[in-house]
DNA sequence: CTACAAGTTCAAGTTAACTTGAAGTCAAGC
DNA sequence: GCTTGACTTCAAGTTAACTTGAACTTGTAG
């Protein structure tokens, strides 16, 4: 069993992160007689999905969601976090995609002279895009 | 002339937002006799810049220090875009990579079976980045 | 036994990017 | 002239994801 500090410094997430985690129901602790936190190593692991989650773009809301579909009887087995992990590299794809779309709306705007029209999409999204609704939202969905 | 009611509905930009990104000096306007705003035409590309821009992942921080790099006496050339269009391509190249990387974490740690050792870089990458800091930056880097 | 580092809770502060509300002004239609 | 809607400023509120601080307890080294 590890201590607050054992899992911060394994981590690289601050104790007081750790703490809040624990207080959105992302992670689990038990105590010790002192009323410290106590984790199994299996929590490295739950912590390094939550911080890959994040950099993805997932919020914490969203990552709890994703957590609570895990066996809450047993400590994950490597299908488990399978599933979680094909989720997430859909979203990975997902986001790569809409940067994509956002870099061609860059350098094609630039490129092929409509910047200097104003009937561009890009300057002047809410002509083009009609019924995707306002504005810029048009290259970002 | 637009008002900003005009701009808002046009860019899909909220008018209080439209006075907020005044207020950081993102976008300027004139103002009426009356005292309500004015804006050129050409404050709609800015402003599709801008939303672009966020979404690529940048503050408006460093939005604000790109757009101050465009010429303050002149609506800004195509040259000009053309200029930030290219910095902030390579931003999102960059996002991509991390991207990337971020799946191959997934999928590579996943698969490998490197999920049932524990000294997996992933579920423990303080041991294996070493110098890089500790924590799953080693994944974000 | 004494330090003092590490842990605890709970409330409040922080940053980004806005939004909302209050209180008042301005423009257009009837 | 009056109402209504758009506009103004300025202050304060909002959400996410934490961090910081206060006040206090526990564990450990000497």
């Amino acid at each position: 069993m590890l201590t607050i500090t054992d899992v911060s410094r394994r981590s690289g997430v601050a104790s007081s992160a750790l703490r809040f985690y624990e207080e959105r129901g992302l992670i689990a602790s038990e105590r010790a007689g002192s009323g410290h936190r106590r984790y199994p190593r299996s929590v490295l692991r739950r912590i390094a999905f939550i911080v890959f989650a994040q950099r993805i773009g997932l919020t914490l809301e969203e990552i709890g969601g994703e957590l609570a579909k895990l066996p809450a009887d047993r400590v994950p087995s490597r299908r488990d976090w399978s599933r979680l992990s094909g989720r997430w590299t859909k979203r990975i794809d997902q986001r790569i995609a809409e940067l994509q779309r956002l870099r061609s709306g860059l350098t094609e705007c630039i490129g092929c002279g409509c910047l200097s029209i104003d009937r561009c999409s890009l300057a002047n999204p809410a002509d083009m895009a009609g019924r995707k609704g306002p504005g810029p939202r048009y290259w970002l969905g």
